[in-house]
Formats: C-alpha cells, sequence, structure tokens
DNA sequence: ACCTAGAATGACGATCCGTCAACTTTTCAC
DNA sequence: GTGAAAAGTTGACGGATCGTCATTCTAGGT
C-alpha cells in the first residue's frame, strides 16, 4: 500500500496468458475479428444496432459460436473495452519513454490518452459503457477481472512516471499523501475530460481544436498545484504537447474513426 | 461566448415550466411517483432488474400509461438523471450560500457534488448511465434536452463562484483562458473522482473515509495550480470542508441509500 | 341524463436473448 | 488407416421484454 516501488516496472506483456497451443490460438484471432466486426457495427449503427443475431449473421460464426465466446451482450462491450485498455497500455508504454523530463512524460500520458479517445470514440464509448451497472451485470466475471487488472497495469504507468519525478527531485510528495493518490487523481482527471470531451464532439458541437487545449489547461493546473517543476510558468508546455503528439503521429490515426483500426483483417 | 457575466445569476426555478392546470400538475405528481418507484427497484434488483413490466406492476398505473409518461425503458433512466441534476440543482444554490470567501464556496460546490455521489449512488449511476449511447439513443429528444439545459445551469454556478474570485481579486485568469474553460475542467474533475469511486465503493473496496480525502486533495490541487487564494499551503481546507459538511448536514442523508429519498410518498 | 374528448388498459405482435439437442470436425490410441 | 471419444458448431426454439393499439373507461360540459 505504500511502497509500490519495487514492483513499479509495468509489464507490456498480455493480461492473459497467450496460452500458445494451436487451438487457442486460432480461437484468441477470431475473437479479435468477431470484436472487430462489433466495431464496426457500433461504428455505423450505433450501440442500439448491435444486436446478437446481427452480429452473428454478419459474422462467419453462427450464433452458439459466438455465445462460446462471449457469454452475453454486453460481455462484448466489456470486451471491446478490455481490448480498449490493452491498446491504451501499449500507447502508454510508448508515451512513457519519451526523451524529456519526467513532467513531460506525464504529459505524454495524458496525451496518449486524450489522443486515443479522439481518435477512436466508439471504443471510449464501449469504455465509457462498460462502467455502467447495467453493462458489467451481464458481463462474465473472468472478463471484468481482466478490465479491473488492466487498469490497474494502466495506473502503474501513472506510478511509475510519478516515482521518476520523485526520485529526479522535480516532484515532492507532500506527508499525508500517497502515490497512489496522486496516480488516481491524474487519472480521474483524464478521463473525466475525455467522458464529457467524447459525446459533445459526436454531436458535432465543440470545436476538435478547443479540447486539446482544455485538456492541456487542465494538466499543467493540476501539474502546477503538485509543484511539478519546471511549472507551466517556466517551459512551453504547448511545444511538448505538440512534439509528443508527432512522436505518435503515425501511432494513432488521427481525426476520422477508421473503419478498421487496429490491424488490417478481412474475415476468410 | 466571451462574456457570460450577464447572465450569470442561475435561476433555482425548475427547468421546465410547472404549467399550473391542475391536469398537468396531477400528472407530473404521478411522474415523481413513478421515478420514486424506478430507483426503488433498481435499488433492491439492479439495473438489469427494471424492466418496464415491472414497473407497471409494482405502480397503481398500467404499461400503457407508463408509455404516456416515458417514451421507453431508456427514457426512465434519462429521466432520474434529470431528477438528479435538479437536485444537485438546489445543493450547488445552498452551497454557494457558504459564508466564506470564494475558494470555500467552490470547495462547497464540489462538496455538494461529492456528498450527493456517496449519498445516493443509484442516482448518480443513473446519471452515468444516462451518458451513454446505448441510453441516449433511445431516449426521448425533449428529456436529453432538459438534461443537457440543467447540466448548462450547474455549470453556470460553477461560473458563477469563479467569477465572484476574479471579482475579490482571489483569482486571475490567464490570458488565452476562459472562465468557461475552467469551470469546464472543474467539471471533468469532479465527474471523474466519482465517476470512479462510486463503482469502488458499490463493490465495498475502498474505505468511505478515503475518498473524501482524495477528492479534497484533487480539488487543492486544481485550486492552488490555478492559484487560487488562499493558497492550501496559507489555509486549512480540511477545516473548511468539515464546515461545509456540517452546513450539509441536514440537507443530505450521510451514508446509507436511503430508500426513499428526496420526499417521502406512499403511493395512495 | 347524455355526449364527447381525452386518458387508461392489457392483450398482442415483434424483437431479441440465450440455450441445447443434434450434427460435424478434430484428435488420438491402437 | 480406422474407429471412437472429445471438442466444436449449428440454427431452431422457448422465454422474456419491449412498445403498440383497438377497446374501454372517465370526467366535465350541456
Amino acid at each position: 500500500m505504500t511502497d509500490v516501488q519495487s514492483s513499479l516496472t509495468p509489464a507490456a506483456a498480455p493480461a492473459v496468458a497467450p496460452s500458445s497451443t494451436p487451438r487457442s490460438k486460432a480461437r484468441q484471432q477470431r475473437e479479435q475479428q468477431l470484436l472487430e466486426l462489433a466495431q464496426q457495427v457500433l461504428r455505423q449503427d450505433g450501440f442500439t444496432g448491435l444486436t446478437m443475431d446481427r452480429l452473428a449473421s454478419l459474422s462467419d460464426v453462427s450464433k452458439g459460436t459466438l455465445y462460446n465466446h462471449f457469454s452475453s451482450k454486453e460481455d462484448v462491450l466489456t470486451a471491446l473495452s478490455v481490448d480498449s485498455l490493452q491498446r491504451l497500455l501499449q500507447l502508454f508504454q510508448h508515451a512513457s519513454t519519451f526523451s524529456g523530463h519526467s513532467r513531460e512524460r506525464a504529459l505524454a500520458l495524458h496525451h496518449a490518452y486524450h489522443k486515443f479517445s479522439a481518435a477512436e470514440p466508439t471504443l471510449f464509448l464501449c469504455l465509457l459503457s462498460a462502467a455502467t451497472p447495467g453493462v458489467m451485470e451481464k458481463s462474465s466475471p473472468a472478463r471484468l477481472q481482466q478490465r479491473q487488472q488492466l487498469e490497474m497495469q494502466l495506473l502503474q504507468y501513472c506510478q511509475l512516471v510519478l516515482s521518476e519525478a520523485l526520485a529526479d527531485g522535480s516532484l515532492q510528495l507532500p506527508v499525508g499523501v500517497s502515490l497512489e493518490q496522486w496516480s488516481f487523481i491524474n487519472w480521474a482527471l483524464a478521463f473525466g475530460c475525455n467522458a464529457l470531451f467524447v459525446p459533445l464532439r459526436q454531436l458535432g458541437l465543440f470545436a476538435d481544436l478547443a479540447a486539446p487545449q482544455v485538456n492541456l489547461h487542465s494538466i499543467n493546473l493540476l501539474f502546477d498545484g503538485m509543484g511539478w517543476l519546471p511549472l507551466s510558468s517556466g517551459w512551453d508546455y504547448q511545444q511538448s504537447w505538440q512534439q509528443i503528439g508527432q512522436m505518435f503521429g503515425s501511432q494513432i490515426a488521427d481525426g476520422t474513426d477508421p473503419l478498421l483500426s487496429p490491424r488490417k483483417q478481412e474475415q476468410a
């Protein structure tokens, strides 16, 4: 609880053992295809348009097989959220390698989160929906646990950067405050900002240019409040933000919501 | 967009005209009873347990009449979220009268939000669910608009307190930053914190004592980052928090999730 | 007492969910 | 190579829930 320093090297390995038997390998591959398809349906016809019958008929498997992968319709949403978290984890891993001072690396984590929500609004909405009781009540315990575990891993990246900042002296922890608390607060701010942004963007409100600005401002306020050096008054974080954006440029297709995002795979 | 100063006196009046004809008055009263009942069902049997047939059979009206009030099951959830926002609005109104300096009043708003989410987790989860596409797609446009309008009114309270702080000199707006941005950021942080807290609390994790602490810390970080005087280093906001809590003591039943919260009304 | 506009009812059709007995494919022992 | 057991697949089916609508009821006016 107090000292996580020792376990602070987040593993980039997938949350579940890849179980390299050819059987379950093919199984996982098909599951990915199904999730891909579900995503496509969500984008085209909204969350109301996603039904199990439809998903089955559009795919190359039957409904029975579909239910071999997902325990319920809601389980599909949770699975999509797990997928999103795994991709976020990769982005975080990449972001944490940004060459700069520790506060810039923390900014890179926020940037990754923000860019993901902007580039993949549908997946982000899955993330939001999967946090809803109506969905959680009907999802399989296994998948819920997977989700929670991934969230923990993401939080560990936050804690990693924070601990680096403590180590290099650019940040100091006041008495009575824990590392976990500050990383939780970072998580909450990022989640809140993006959760409020995405629906607004979906409605066409809010110029796309405003969102990153406000996001950056919010992070600067938080970090300045922490006393994280260099303060925003003594560093051009606008420029850092753009540099980080360039680093991510190739990783995330920005702007539009691409139809097939993670890997282009046609169903055979 | 730039100057909302003039319209910064939030009205406490209900969002919709009370339309005092005796007909629609009775109609609204019954709608309240139905929402009360729906809430009860949600608490007892979860979001999965809420069906229109069940709601109708438990109430004193038939399904047809139910659908005269709500266009769909999801519309009930949105209606509950509208109800929640109206109660939040009242709490905000009360909070904004706290006698203290402007930063304390802002803290009071956050306190109100936090306490509401802790005292009425079910209603807060309605608020969360109603922001979900699956629910929004099936809700009536009228009620969605009502929700948005109430959110605007709540934001106006944030802007009101911020503008007071600007007026008394305890806060200064940097160039390139708008009042709306800062109030939005406040909203996002509060939403994020509570949205992450509530599910954890539901699962029994997270001691109830930790949540307010972290919440207060997060607000202090944000306000310190804004340079809002007096800074947390020069004022005991822990004490302010408790004083505000006492002020709300009678307004919100703390701790447990009371079965009949807003007004005790038995169905005749 | 009668009439009419509007409200209430609950039976009904439609949709969608999740299951399961029958059927096909794969694996593996001999 | 063969046959049997294990694993996987299928789609028709039962059940649950949604939302509607023709019918019935009621309140208020003449």
